[in-house]
DNA sequence: TTCTAAATAAACCATTTGGTTGAATAAGGG
DNA sequence: CCCTTATTCAACCAAATGGTTTATTTAGAA
């Protein structure tokens, strides 16, 4: 058994997984689109959002034979209060991030692995 | 290859290192002083620091033959700051966390892995 | 010098993780 | 009804994880 601030972190620690998450703050997406971007099978494309989903992170919703996946969150909200407690941590620049989001988004896809947030980290 | 944010929230995942983490919050400390409340083998406990070494979460310094851990939350930062980009979350409750982290440092010990923050999450 | 304490290294083990492929299930569309 | 699309299940695999125990290394204390 393990917390809910674990399986929430263990979620975030895979690079695909933060990417699913940054392409459904755009908007709700069906899980066959979820996966187009990628090069990995639909079924490893599944399983990462089950992960998502058990760790509070995503929500899926079927409708029809179309199951959609939104953002929820929750256990995000949480892992970043968690970490926000250690503090002193200088108020976030949300311009960098926008800049960060297009980057990610427009990247040639099919390249997932790195990249960073931010940019020139340490 | 994994990046920043890969190995931190990776190490991030686990309840022993994340403990560690908030004691080390306190103040910094030798690797058999950080050993003594959890019931595992020291040199379990050095694996944990050395992932939260090459994680950016900490920093080791030997003086003499003790070696001084403490906080060093760059890699923290970045993370937290990735999750804010999320953003919507309302002002952390310092107050609470404080609670959490008598709690968590006041605990009968011996016992790691559940607790989580904050107390009645979802 | 010799003993002891601090910390890591090395070898090992069970379990989990992230991926694969090939069925199986479910629900529209013609 | 049959075909196709959307998604998951099942079985499998290689590599990583978190733990163990038994040496080693290093440096202070007697």
């Amino acid at each position: 058994m393990s917390s809910e601030l674990d399986t929430a972190f263990a979620a975030l620690a895979d690079p695909t997984r933060r990417r699913i998450l940054t392409m459904l703050l755009e908007d709700d997406m069906a899980v066959t689109d979820v996966a187009e971007p990628f090069e990995i099978s639909l079924a490893a494309i599944s399983k990462h959002l089950s992960i998502l989903t058990r760790a509070g992170l995503i929500a899926q919703e079927k409708r029809g034979r179309v199951k959609w996946c939104k953002l929820q969150p929750d256990a995000l909200r949480a892992a970043s209060v968690w970490m926000q407690g250690f503090g002193q941590f200088e108020p976030v620049n949300l311009e960098a991030f926008e800049r960060f989001l297009e980057a990610e988004l427009d990247r040639p896809a099919e390249t997932c692995p790195p990249s960073t947030f931010p940019p020139a980290a340490q």
